[in-house]
RNA sequence: GUCCCCAUAGUUCAACGGAUAGAACGGCUCCCUUCUAAGGAGUAGAUCGGGGUUCGAUUCCUCGUGGGGACGCCA
């Protein structure tokens, strides 16, 4: 709906006017709102309220646009025939699990996401960026992208090698130092894997990709067998970047450009050149190339494997690595590239924040969280959030009072449309669609339209929450709906129109739970 | 020390530079012979403090205050 407004607005305004249509809170402010004649007044320097009156002459009232408004001091607001709103609704109908798809876009994404280093268990930022990865990715799916998961392990260098002196430390072989991995999943592995971690001793390379396996295998089923989260890619730096030799050829690339110098042994990439604060080193003085470089081999298979855009979802301890990230998309080429830092999770235990940190060992893990809150409640929580916000996250709260989380909210909305559409023994299809006139049908109406509008603003600005939210927002309205209207008892006609909305409902409701990831209960 | 994120109701969070700053939980008052009360109706309650940019600032810039985090030839 939005986008046949908008396109008549194109036609009408000055060439190369950007649209901005709101959906105003308040309904005598329209069913969408304009402020683009306060851009238009500025540039010709005259007042709004002219410039607003001038264009809202020219916008013919097309079929669909029932009245519009010029308001102080410049807005022009549009109601729309309530006939679009049905026809709307028929087209829902029509569509059913396909309706809010956007057209097939041919660009490729990649969204590389958690990455978690196989060194322990995942924690809660982790989570946060699996459920937000998965949901980002199902959304750009739906907007008509073709979306890669990814995933990519380092699965080699210093820290495998730290985890296998720290299994080989948990056994008193070496001696303990500051770096090593400390918590009781590496005592445990050690103590359970002890007859090879003397076998290998001081090959800690082995110990550690012995023991990083493993991990892995924990964090992938936490990930996708209990979370639900999807990945279509598991990339090994190992296997996939280093013995194919990606680190070379971008190697080669950045010395082409001249951006390679020699400094105190090591070799280093003129990242400031891109904005970063200070060079980096991509050989060390041994000749080991680092994981700076690995990374940068990666984002040139990414760039070489198709795709014009790269989603990058880090966790917060990640931050001072943005510059150097972006400045190794635009050496490989990437048309796109967009890192998203999601910060921390913090837990509250009796309202103290608990201290977490994964090498000491002190720290709750996404896989606790998981155990303890239903996956659903937990996916929504963190949906519910801004990736830039921090969280705070009270376990004792999302136990205790999970019945009033509001997943169950949306879900309990879904659930009694459900049970309409059991109970009814007429038939929605051969409905008068007219009959939807009241104030309660028209907002039941409208909510169900805003639909495609949500995943594509998504889609475009990557904020996850609108989903959450519009799923509230959705139930609010359906619920007193619910409250109002009545369907079974009604004369038949309203009560097969009135049918039709409730079908469309649950069609929206089950379209939508699809991308949050969360589950469509048959009863409650 | 340098850099990043955050600061909105009692609490946890929303709000492309737009109109009267929204929800949820928690308070208080009502509503179940009616399609599932895990629901609905009502009520009280907030933009950290200075400056600036402009028709308009919770949003942008700047200074400060308070919280969290990052700064290795580790990853």
């Amino acid at each position: 709906m939005r986008d046949k407004l908008s396109a008549l607005l194109r036609k009408t305004a000055p060439k190369g006017t950007e649209i901005g249509l709101n959906v105003p809170e308040d309904e005598k402010f329209g069913h969408y709102s304009t402020n683009v004649v306060f851009s238009l007044a500025k540039k010709s320097g005259r007042p709004p309220m002219d410039v607003a009156r001038e264009l809202a002459e020219k916008v013919k009232l097309a079929g669909f646009l029932k009245r519009l408004e010029v308001a102080p001091p410049g807005f022009i607001n549009f109601w729309l025939e309530e006939r679009a709103f049905q026809d709307e609704l028929r087209e829902i109908l029509k569509k059913k699990n396909s309706y809010g798809r956007g057209k097939r876009k041919k660009d490729k994404i990649q969204v590389e996401f958690v990455s978690a280093n196989p060194t322990g268990p995942l924690t809660l930022a982790n989570g946060r960026g699996g459920f937000l990865g998965d949901v980002l990715s199902n959304t750009l799916e739906w907007n008509g992208f073709q979306v890669e998961r990814e995933y990519y392990v380092n699965d080699t260098g210093n820290q495998i090698i730290t985890l296998g002196k720290s299994a080989a430390a948990a056994l008193g072989l070496i001696p303990a130092e500051e770096s090593f991995y400390k918590g009781d999943y590496v005592r445990r592995w050690a103590s359970v894997n002890a007859a090879f971690v003397r076998r290998n001793k001081e090959k800690f390379l082995k110990i550690g990709q012995k023991a990083a396996a493993e991990f892995m295998r924990n964090i992938k089923t936490t990930l996708t067998k209990k979370a639900g989260i999807k990945f279509n890619r598991f990339t090994s730096e190992e296997k996939q970047i280093h013995k194919k030799g990606l680190t070379k050829k971008a190697m080669e690339i950045f010395r082409k450009k001249g951006l390679v110098y020699k400094k105190e042994g090591a070799e280093w990439l003129k990242t400031t050149t891109f904005g970063d604060d200070k060079d980096r080193v991509v050989i060390t003085s041994d000749g080991f190339p680092t994981y700076f470089l690995a990374d940068a081999g990666h984002y040139l298979e990414t760039k070489s494997r198709g795709f014009s855009r790269k989603i990058n979802i880090l966790g917060p301890d990640h931050f001072g690595y943005v510059a150097r990230i972006q400045a190794v998309a635009k050496l490989v080429g990437l048309a796109e590239s967009t890192i998203i830092i999601t910060q921390l999770v913090r837990m509250l235990d009796k309202g103290e924040r608990l201290k977490m940190s994964k090498r000491k060992g002190t720290f709750i893990t996404f896989n606790e969280l998981i155990n303890e809150v239903p996956p659903d409640v937990a996916r929504f929580f963190f949906l519910t959030i801004a990736p830039e916000t921090h969280l705070d996250f009270d376990l004792d709260l999302a136990k205790e009072k999970s019945q009033k989380n509001p997943v169950y909210y949306a879900q309990y909305a879904y659930v009694r449309a459900l049970s309409i559409l059991k109970k009814a023994k007429i038939s929605a299809a051969k409905a008068d669609l007219r009959l939807l006139s009241s104030r309660e049908d028209i907002s039941l109406l409208r909510m169900l339209a805003a639909f495609p509008e949500i995943i594509e603003d998504a889609a475009s600005d990557y904020g996850v929450q609108r989903l959450t939210r519009y799923a509230r927002e959705l139930a609010r309205i359906f619920h007193d709906f619910y409250e109002k209207e009545r369907i079974i008892g009604v004369p038949k006609n309203l009560a097969a129109a009135r049918l039709a909305l409730v079908k469309a409902t649950v069609q929206v409701f089950e379209n939508l739970f699809k991308i949050l990831g969360i589950s469509a209960p048959q009863k409650m």
